[in-house]
DNA sequence: TATGAATGAGGCTTCATTCAT
DNA sequence: AATGAATGAAGCCTCATTCAT
């Protein structure tokens, strides 16, 4: 009986796995609708477990949602990671910045949501999170270094604070995903066709560019 | 006992400032919680009347919401009309516009904060309000006017869309208050002493000129 | 329809009735099974309303819980105002007192086990209690005053301390039903059968009274 | 890894020690928080084993707290019979049990409030305990003993029922502790400082002297 | 116009206990 | 002898909403 087997093997999992499948539930769920509006019967709903496993594993909806919260941030950090700046020249490298906060916003829509969720209640979890508040240190040396180098090389403007920078592009990254749905009701859709949302992330990266730029050229 | 008579007289005031009480008290608590973490309770108690005269008034919670978003949306949009661009030259016009834009959303969190929350839940009442959508058709012309005009003096560069610019100061005026909780949370909270305000406020405005100016000059 | 009109009137009825009720019921429960072992679903079933309203009208079961223990408080002081002891002598005050004390334990032995249970819980609801506390000050006078008529008639002896006296009778007299379980498991019931309990009652005053009095008669 | 191996062999010590870690962590929260109140999972915490230990060795919850009792029992019945009391005079040896009960009473609070904590359970487990039963048998002689060496050498009064003289000084040495919270909130907590405490032992003893002497010296 | 009282439905959480190794 | 993982049953409490006047 191949399928008793199976369905033994299904039985009790790799505890962490189970874990895993919870958060991305959860991850999911409080996105769609919020802390209040999500109800843990529902979480439990699409996973394997029951309801009581996730106090097992989390002790409460609190910790269920930090434990989201900390997944998402992760991932986030893991993604600016992955952008390669540092072997290329500073103009460039400072696209690709602004291109993959643009992109990977626009990709991810419900860890947008689960910012814009956290920042309704001020950011209380985030402040809170030891595992989150250790990654803060190395958080906003990648683009510093960028400046930098383009500093030297003289091909970006001096007395630009780089911390402002990021604000700007991430700040529209974010803008663009979070406040569609009321930009949309109150200006139309226009700008969310895929075409003009292209459009729109070379608009910013030209913005940003004649902005940090010595000597801002035609193409721009 | 005439000073009964008269302040049983005075008691209950006219239904209409009965009504705005509570769309005050309850724009202040949908803004502090959203709509889930807001109860009619709280809402009944920071106010003179009962819990039951909520729905003697607005029929519902999400009427009591709807009837906040519609006072909210038509403040934003007496402040923006209140700005007086038609009679100064474009850039300057353009730099109110930004401004006005940047310090409305500084002198408003509250405003801010309701239209988060309505994001987060896909702005289906701000979509759904006959109001607010009466007043859309005029939402986008003052900026378009002021790029025309522009054009005309040949200040501004061809090519740009004015939905594009409008996008672009009003996420970031947005995205600084909305975002506070968390960029605060991860990159600290730097960039919110009031000096630094005002040099993002200088900031934003550079940063839309010399992308829509032809000729940036120097002071930029 | 009488039994339909009985039925309306039977509907809604005196909101400080139903408050009542709620009281009465719980107060059985409390005393049974102690605050933890009391389940509001089973007070709300002993009751004519829901157990929503034990919510509506106590707030939760530590609300209730309170009401409980001020009322009972209440009845004990009442009972012991009731005891007429200024218009006799002081010997046959005291006296009064005792038996008093020692037929009020006997006859509510679930105030007896309110304030065990009270007392498990280090008192902190009764230490808590505006209500309880409002009635300290009057609580000792009493006794007092009749220990000093008893000194000034030169029945009662001196240096002794009428709180101390207190404490050994209402000691007794609440320990007698208190421990009667477990002093039966040990040492057998012979204590607590009716004729015994007046014996044991006799015993107490007299205990009591050879203490105080200057001179024990010999029917002591 | 020899030190490994020692680790290992000393790691999990004799299972009669891990029962009594047990019982004295279980002993602790019991009179702490009486039996609803108390949580296995807090048992477990305070212990080096796991919460599923607590089952292996006692069966379920009121294995453990039948446990407790019976250890708790035993130490009481032990300290009474340290008391040596059949070589001295009878007075001298009424004296001594009195001031061991009101002492061990404020020694071991802890072993009044799980005393209580069955009394507001009715004493079941103390009755239903085979190993408690068994030590009833020889429970009252001690006291009755002495009661009789004072009537035949004339100093006690006839009539005097030793059960009767127990229950008064061990009910007033119970009730000194087990009511300390309720007499605290109620009358101050005056009675409760050490020096009171001595005068308090005192008083007790002489009112139990008093009812028991034939001729009370003026030493009382 | 105004209101105190009442309520149903459902959410979060707890806890003793057992499973399967 | 020992254990991490799992769970069912039930308890407390909340909240929008309606009742009946």
């Amino acid at each position: 009986m191949p399928s008793a087997v199976a369905r033994k093997t299904n039985w009790k999992q790799d505890p962490e796995k189970v874990r895993q499948d919870i958060v991305v539930a959860a991850t999911r769920l409080f996105a769609e609708s919020g802390f209040n509006g999500t109800k843990l019967e529902d979480v439990a709903a699409q996973t394997d477990t029951s309801k009581r496993m996730i106090y097992y594993y989390f002790g409460d909806k609190q910790g269920l949602y930090q434990s989201v919260l900390e997944n998402v941030y992760q991932t986030i950090r893991e993604s600016e990671a992955s952008v390669d700046v540092l072997n290329i020249d500073p103009r460039a490298a400072l696209v690709k910045l602004i291109e993959n906060s643009f992109e990977h916003n626009r990709a991810h829509p419900e860890y947008v949501r689960l910012l814009m969720i956290e920042n309704v209640h001020q950011a209380k979890t985030l402040a809170a999170s030891e595992f989150i508040q250790s990654l803060r240190t190395e958080a906003k040396s990648v683009l510093e270094e960028v400046y930098e180098k383009g500093l030297e090389q003289g091909v970006f403007r001096e007395g630009i604070d780089p911390l402002q920078v990021r604000w700007m592009f991430s700040g529209l990254s974010f803008f663009n995903i979070s406040n569609k749905p009321s930009f949309s009701a109150l200006f139309g859709e226009q700008l969310y066709s895929d075409t003009e949302q292209q459009r729109l992330k070379s608009a910013v990266t030209q913005l940003v560019l004649r902005y940090v730029l010595v000597e801002p050229d035609s193409t721009l």
